[in-house]
DNA sequence: AACATATAATTCAGAACTAAACTATTCAGA
DNA sequence: TCTGAATAGTTTAGTTCTGAATTATATGTT
């Protein structure tokens, strides 16, 4: 008779260190976002998403385009519209038309949005500083840079996906 | 005349390092989310949570509970019973009743979804492993080391924030 | 100028997700 | 045994998000 490895034995077989790591990143994104989330929830009555959208525009106080939000958020543009229509009603950002390009808008903080981020964004970064605290300051910064490895690993790990054999994608033009 | 930093300098001001951390951690988790979500998508016609939901299962032969899936999947239970149902009208998943507990059910594979399940795992772990292949195998070591101990950090540092003076949050009995 | 193509943003349908309210059941005392 | 608190799961309302289709404008080519 054959020997069937039990359920533990194969967890350890299947679950190659690739995979572990992988749920491993994230579980901490998981538990770090679920907390920010709250207590913005709780402070602010702000969502998460929202927060990170003024993030973004209060690094670029110039504003910056839908899809320059998008690809900075890291989600799609019709989400972003989504979330600035809002923002927009509550005052906090506006939309400015372009006048060399009328398709396009910038989107920035009003005052009142520059104000009311502000607040919210000095509390946030006690949080997060909070939550690394447990690490030190070498271990964040060996941290930092694994990750950076990964993120730029990431980007030619993109172009190997593209060259090869991922047939069943729609070929670029 | 006080010196005003640009917007550049107060960017190094202030993203201190945590929080430049934080920010690096949420991209590299939402770049390999992405593309496991595009992937499971066009190769299986199969969402990441509901993929997510059977990995738990595929653990877990003998079934789990909803609440259980719902810890470990790190949602809410309100999300599992949704996700639960359309893989049980699929025919994916099955609930199962727990004579023990009338409130409780124990959610399984089902054959056809256990079998489903290991065609797609094969070509998902691929997968992860390409998108973690940039790093060597002592820096995925070393990152699975950090991560681990920012998961259990995350842990203390939770009972710290229900200790000092988060006083807008209702005080449990 | 005319055309195709690309780009910016929106809209749409539907899935995923949350928080909170709710139902049903279990459990622990008095 | 009754009763109150805790627990398991569902439901509901509303936000977030995606992928695809659509509209409008810009750009490049002939």
């Amino acid at each position: 008779m054959i020997a069937v490895p039990d359920p533990e034995t194969r967890l350890h077989d299947a679950h190659h260190q690739s995979l572990r790591l992988w749920l491993r990143l994230l579980t901490c994104t998981m538990t770090i976002e679920g907390r920010v989330r709250a207590r913005l929830r709780d402070r602010f009555a702000m969502t998460l998403p929202r927060f990170d959208l003024m993030a973004q525009l209060e690094r670029s106080p110039q504003g910056l385009k839908m899809g320059e939000l998008s690809r900075r958020l890291m989600v799609t543009s019709g989400n972003v519209t989504g979330l600035t229509d809002q923002l927009v009603d509550e005052g906090l950002v506006e939309r400015r038309p372009i006048p060399a390009d009328r398709r396009a808008f910038l989107v920035r903080l009003t005052a009142k949005g520059k104000h009311a981020f502000d607040a919210m964004a000095a509390e946030h970064e006690s949080w997060v500083i909070n939550m690394f605290s447990g690490l030190s300051d070498s271990e964040r910064e060996e941290l930092h840079g694994l990750l950076g490895r990964l993120k730029s690993a990431l980007r030619t790990a993109d172009e190997r996906a593209i060259d090869d054999g991922n047939s069943h994608r729609n070929a670029q033009p």
